[in-house]
DNA sequence: AGATTTACTTGATTAAGGTCAAGGCAAACG
DNA sequence: CGTTTGCCTTGACCTTAATCAAGTAAATCT
């Protein structure tokens, strides 16, 4: 059904070098990177493949080295919980070092990936062993932490095109950058996903959306947009948020 | 307008138990925990204290010894995104450690609470010195992120019954011994907060009690509820919910 | 290319919750 | 003890988004 490849697993060398550009092993030293990376796999994935399901035994973690995946849970009767969709640079599965060694939802490709995977064990030992790369760790969780603070917050306060909006702008690897000047973007995976990852149906996302449209002026081709000015869209999403434009990215690179 | 007493703030004894008490601490040697307690404040607050405000200089975290902590922040206009109601044994502040060295919420006393205060400087000596309490740090981030988790789960798939039920059951520090036989449970502060607490206004939290009542056969009396039997709770709230009940607790000992 | 599936859009309808306004109740105050 | 204040409830109405149902566009397959 879903096709996999392993690349490598025995030559390091890629694979350390892109861990090292991961904020989280950013200060790594080469021993430890070698440490971590033993026994690693690094899979290609295509869209639709389950990498693991919530409440399997957890003894690897991921690291997306590029493409997208969904982590979520889903009740009885089929329903989901989209807790958040990754990607690039992104890690999921290593709070299963601590509490039950399981995993604690489930995480599915949707857009084609590179996924390293790596031990568990390995990882708690240099946890173990290494203040500073705790103290990195526990930085990445404070970091997490804000980010879904965050996503209540936007849940509670922002209305579907608003929600969109703020999407789209967090999109933008540096809005600063992006100021006063148009641009181009393109939606990183189908607008179906998007919309549960915002907490809507399909139906109102793309109603929402050209509500948007109406309101701020951007273009919509498929799953391209353009803007001529992100003022018009921070005026219109941002309103309806607490505290600092902007949110924090979404750490993507959608955008030309 | 707000009262505000310094029970103790010398003597370490009584304070230095409750903080191994606290699940964060509870493996730290005594030495570790004095050292902890150095310059630590002891307040005994009323509702509507301001402990700090989101972009506040962080110096210190907190520890709540008992009463509630609403932990929020606001839009420009004035509306609030609630991100958690805390209690006893509960920590806030301290993740300020990482990254900017602000707050990135505003922290108000809900209910009469005493509430401990430490230095941040301190706490970050003992977790770049002591790996074992990093770990700690780290199991209980990601236990507050499986709860966050959790959270952003109910509110999109539960409606506002649901998620009052849902409250309620988490109001119970041991579901399992309750299963069965009657109970009495005190909503732990305003059926406002609550509300928003749940992400509803309070006319529609006060319509969906009354909904919850018929459809469960509870009984309501202000801020007494009388549980016959947990079950149909249970069956009413959970339905709309991934995986295990029951959902971790609220960390309160509001019945009987 | 044509066929088939999947993704997306649009319209009509319904249900859920928000908003506005008024009234009741109870704790706190003079 | 009555008055005041804040909290809660109830009713009427409105807005938003979900649902149901077609229909269209786009992508995939053979």
């Amino acid at each position: 059904m879903q096709q996999v490849k392993a690349i490598d697993n025995h030559t390091s060398s890629n694979s350390g070098d892109f861990l090292k550009s991961v904020q989280l092993f950013g200060e790594c030293t080469d021993k430890e990177v070698d440490l971590l990376l033993e026994g690693h796999i690094l899979e290609r994935c295509t869209k639709g493949k389950m990498l693991f399901v919530s409440g399997d035994n957890a003894e690897r973690y991921y690291v997306i080295k590029n493409g997208w995946v969904k982590i979520f849970r889903e009740t009885l009767d089929g329903a989901q919980a989209i807790i958040d969709i990754l990607t690039e640079g992104h890690t999921f599965g290593e709070t299963s070092i601590f509490e039950e060694n399981t995993y604690p939802y489930s995480a599915e490709v949707v857009e084609p990936s590179e996924i390293l995977s790596l031990s568990l064990r390995k990882l708690r030992y240099l946890i173990e062993n290494n203040p500073k790369f705790a103290l990195s760790m526990l930085s990445s969780m404070a970091r997490y932490r804000r980010q879904q603070d965050t996503e209540i917050e936007h849940r509670s306060l922002q209305n579907a095109p608003q929600r969109i909006g703020c999407f789209i702008l967090r999109l933008m690897p540096n809005q600063n950058e992006a100021k006063g000047r148009p641009i181009t973007i393109h939606l990183p995976y189908d607008k179906t996903l998007i919309a549960s990852r915002l907490g809507m149906q399909p139906e109102t996302f793309s109603r929402a959306l050209s509500k948007l449209k109406d309101a701020t002026g951007i273009n919509i081709k498929g799953s391209t947009l353009e803007i001529q000015s992100i003022d018009p869209l921070i005026d219109f999403s941002c309103s309806a948020c607490t505290s600092e434009f902007p949110c924090k990215d979404l750490g993507c690179k959608s955008c030309v």
